[in-house]
DNA sequence: TCAATTGTTTGACGCTCATCGAATCGTAGC
DNA sequence: GCTACGATTCGATGAGCGTCAAACAATTGA
């Protein structure tokens, strides 16, 4: 049974805590890759696919304040996380959002 | 004829600039009170609407820093500065953007 | 011309953040 | 159990940001 790390409730979502997790150019890069993707992904896998030539401290950090923002959930199983964007959450909270910040990108 | 502070052009938008000035809050609540105005308006009227608890330097601060994002346009009257909401330049450039971050405080 | 007013710039301070190397934790496989 | 490996945490460092007081600039009105 895959275990889930931990994230706010949509109801305590911060706007300010957002748009500064999304204001990150790699966190951005991040969150673009995950977003064209319809199905969950292995982290490193997408920062693989990112590209951004940071160290995995580095990367494992932006990991963890996208998903304490509330942008992505993240699902262990293993040595492995696999990482998702909370499309529904955010678009409950904050309509149009992200297809206004990623989508053309 | 009034003068027009320095702003970027909407070709050299930066997602990265824009989000960072978004990301503040004292800047967010600038920008709502004046998104939600249909007509450009007296800086000084509109920071004391918008009710921040900071000082002169600071709000001239935050000004600044959201006409360099792009996301006002800063008229030079006498003593007084007129701002507005580049609205057209936004949309063409991130449509949906300001009303997803702006639409909903 | 001069004083009052309004907004900006400068300089400084404290805090936060992005980043990395090293150490740590936890799981997989033997 | 033990080792290898993937991911996180810790500690440190350097850069950037928000903030304000003080100095400065520009306009108004007498």
């Amino acid at each position: 049974m895959p275990r889930t790390l931990p994230e706010p409730s949509v109801d305590s979502f911060d706007l300010t805590v957002i748009l500064s997790a999304l204001a990150d150019p790699g966190r951005r890069a991040l969150m673009t890759a995950l977003y064209q993707r319809p199905d969950p992904i292995d982290c490193s896998v997408l920062a693989e696919e990112a590209d951004l030539g940071l160290s995995n401290p580095t990367i494992s950090h932006h990991y963890r304040v996208l998903r304490e923002a509330g942008l992505t959930r993240t699902l262990v199983v293993g040595r492995q996380r696999i990482v998702r964007v909370r499309r529904d959450d955010m678009e409950k909270r904050f309509p149009g959002l992200l297809q206004a910040v990623l989508g053309g990108e």
